[in-house]
DNA sequence: TCAAGGTTGTAATGTTATAACAAGAATTGC
DNA sequence: GCAATTCTTGTTATAACATTACAACCTTGA
């Protein structure tokens, strides 16, 4: 399965207050945005560059020097981000991750194993798992819309550093 | 925020559960406590007479005439209960139930699903689901203390009510 | 141009959860 | 009985997470 890599290169500082938009996104997911909005780029950003799970309120701080001044800020564009399937929330931490999966293949039934002593998340998906819940659904006759698969417990390097 | 008035007959695999106001329980879980204290046994009442998720403020409210006074009361109670294998926490809800299980065979690995409806909460173990996640934390050395599967979507009955 | 619709900024508020500390009650040993 | 210990409880305050409401500002397109 899937493995944890969040790598999405967002090194330089481009601190550039540029209004010249020279997005060049080409995001093809879910509901695909042709571009995404300044501030959807800097949250994106941010869950990128830290390459695991982060609340709204560390985002916010993280962004203090781009401007951001309230958590609405953060959580407009995180919206638009879970919606676009770029971003998943784990609702078992309140935090926000960036969707480990370089072409975003299927963003119905992920599952995600956190680590509770390093806090690292793991980001996988199981066809089986996936089609034991929809058999669920369809003998229950329960219109699935979304489905969260949350692990807790002790990553092989944390077992290991023991 | 909402009171939901919870259909708990939303599955066809409900396991039939006692809820009156059992003070003299005798459940015997993992953690089997011998007697629940006065909070726990109000707690735990409340969410039976429920019969459906409630957050903890909302069972707060609805133990003032019993002498709660503040949030900690509750989520005291809960935190034992939920140890005693007697309550669940639904993440994706921040919200709490009593378990339907009556001999709470499989504390391990319950699912959920929740219709964001009529908030109706149909508890259901699948062994094969289990197997799945197991044989996952199996093949990437991740020790499972706890997982979280939660569904959402429409159940059966408010399907039928369009 | 204007109107419509989306995005943004900001303040205020609402909701969920925990920290810190004091006091009460049950238990044990003397 | 009387500490010492431990667990539970009550209370205040605060932390952490999230939304409502409203005004301003860009776009886009007729």
């Amino acid at each position: 399965m899937a493995e944890h890599s969040h790598d999405h290169a967002a090194s330089g500082h481009d601190h550039a207050h540029d209004h010249g938009h020279d997005h060049d996104h080409t995001h093809d997911h879910g509901s695909a945005p042709a571009k995404l909005t300044r501030n959807q780029t800097l949250v994106f950003g941010a869950l990128s560059r830290a390459g695991g799970p982060l609340t709204a309120y560390t985002i916010l701080d993280q962004l203090r020097d781009d401007g951001f001044r309230a958590p609405l800020q953060v959580y407009r564009a995180l919206e638009k981000l879970v919606e676009f399937g770029m971003v998943h929330r784990l609702e078992s931490l309140n935090a926000f991750v960036a969707c480990s999966h370089p072409q975003c293949v299927d963003h119905e039934t992920m599952a995600f194993a956190i680590c509770e002593s390093c806090g690292s998340v793991s980001e996988f998906a199981d066809a089986a798992i996936t089609r034991q819940l929809k058999g669920w659904a369809g003998d229950n006759g329960f219109a699935l819309a979304k489905t969260t698969i949350e692990l807790r417990g002790t990553c092989r390097t944390c077992q290991a550093a023991v």
